[in-house]
DNA sequence: GATTGGATCGCCT
DNA sequence: GGCGATCCAATCG
């Protein structure tokens, strides 16, 4: 029935690994705006990225590939197009998506969506009501999308997680900035977020 | 083998 | 603003 019929927002394509095999902050940058989507057995759960940063790889102290491959970070040392999902102060995950070539271990962080579906999901995985409570920081975000460490090493072209085309608004800005929470190259400008936009982690 | 610190978050003052 | 939760990897701080 029309009247009772909801919007239900799904995937119709995924970006193609060339996408995602170039420089890591071009590809940071250029996330923005898109979708990343987790087709969980619990029902399509999306979100608008609009917060990221880029870990560059053996030249960047603050990426976890930079003192060489280890069974943590491995995931970043091979091809791009995939998931790089890591534990954090032992209770939360980030979730990355890696880039550039198989050469260059690096990744992008996804730090903060705007919720689109799987909101009622996102809710009861965050134990939150508030739209901006869900995906407003990695930790949170990964908790609402469904991400732990199983999903680490998936590629996100052929599995149940993967991100679909948006586009920037007219007003949209990309405004660049410090990364947050480390300790090391601390002044390098490798933090993406999209202007006035009310679920980003931090201004 | 032990210690330390972390790409975080939520609750406290 | 400060701090505790809680596990793992890196380092021996």
């Amino acid at each position: 029935m029309l009247g009772t019929m909801v919007t239900s927002w799904h995937p119709k394509e995924v970006l193609p690994l060339s996408f995602y095999e170039r420089e890591t902050t071009v590809v940071a940058k250029e996330l923005l705006g898109h979708y990343l989507f987790h087709h969980d057995p619990e029902g399509m759960i999306a979100g608008r990225i609009v917060e990221t940063e880029a870990y560059l790889g053996r030249d960047d102290p603050a990426c976890h590939s930079y003192r060489g491959i280890t069974p943590r970070c491995q995931s970043m040392f091979g091809s791009a197009g995939r998931i790089y999902v890591y534990l954090i102060y032992g209770m939360y995950y980030c979730f990355n998506i890696t880039t550039d070539i198989p050469e260059v271990p690096a990744a992008v962080l996804i730090r903060a969506l705007e919720p689109v579906t799987g909101i009622e999901i996102m809710r009861k995985r965050r134990r939150k009501d508030k739209l901006r409570d869900l995906c407003s920081g990695p930790g949170k975000l990964a908790a609402a999308m469904g991400f732990d460490k199983t999903f680490d090493g998936q590629s996100l072209l052929t599995g149940p997680v993967g991100v679909s085309p948006g586009q920037l608004k007219p007003d949209e800005e990309i405004i660049t900035a410090t990364r947050i929470g480390i300790s090391r190259a601390v002044d390098w400008p490798l933090r993406f977020y999209l202007s006035n936009n009310p679920f980003v982690s931090k201004k």
